[in-house]
DNA sequence: TCAAATAAGACTTTATTAGTCGGGTATAAA
DNA sequence: TTTATACCCGACTAATAAAGTCTTATTTGA
């Protein structure tokens, strides 16, 4: 279905609020999730996701939050897309080392080929989308 | 995620194979599902919404099946995807007539715009695909 | 020490996708 | 005119994935 994920769509959301907040130190995932009316616990987790992958950094305890982890002319949209879906790829047989296992017809698959690329193609498109477009 | 669904993969499969033997005058549901050890009642599904979209055409009765609607150059894989899937759209926002009510965040949502340009990408990248460079 | 914040994972609910089934219509050929 | 083969269509079920919730632990500034 080429659809977005809703941890997509919120990690496009608080990368951008953060990138127009860098004035603060930090921002809270708190306060992201006030500000759009979106589920806490998963704004939350999202960005943790985007800390593991160094998207943005945390920093932990009290008067704690995030910031970004590098310039926002450095964060693609493959990044942060990638972070909180890891397995974002159109089909399963074009992940890193799949095989016969993941897909009934690896062997008789004819539109494999052409899937790859439209794959190299969807992800270049989001590789050159850097979060400065976006703000 | 920007998967891509099982119907649109046979879809695909189903066009290539029948474009693939253009000598013979039709091809039947049955002989691609075996080909491709794919369920039947799915090929045969998915044939009937190609129909539907005059990607391929059906002849009824005894010996009758499935031929491509238009010639290779004319079908591109957006065809046939939104064929099988009329809602492929990345996110709901961006369906024809569209509204607050398919979003939580339709009056604050602030990536709505880069979404649209993005959505366009690929669905220029889809249009210019055609059954042409994949058989 | 306390309050506010991130970290992490298990769990539940909901939505979507995938697959199945049954009955209907069309048509070539015996 | 009957039969076999094939498309047509919608309802249904099962499986999977996404979305959301809950709980507990850890960090740290005041």
């Amino acid at each position: 279905m080429l659809k977005l994920s809703k941890k997509s769509e919120y990690a496009l959301m608080a990368v951008k609020y953060i990138a127009l907040q860098q004035d603060k130190t930090c921002v809270t995932a708190r306060e992201i999730a006030k500000n759009y009316n979106l589920p806490y616990e998963l704004v939350s987790k999202v960005l943790q996701q985007l800390t593991r992958y160094n998207v943005v950094l945390s920093i932990q305890g009290a008067k704690g939050g995030y910031r970004l982890g590098k310039g926002t002319s450095d964060i693609s949209l493959i990044d942060i897309i990638s972070a909180v879906e890891p397995r974002h790829q159109i089909t399963n047989c074009m992940m890193e080392g799949s095989s016969v296992k993941d897909c009934d017809h690896y062997d008789c698959c004819m539109i494999r080929d052409p899937l790859i690329k439209i794959q190299n193609k969807i992800d270049n498109l989001l590789k050159n989308i850097t979060v400065t477009e976006i703000i």
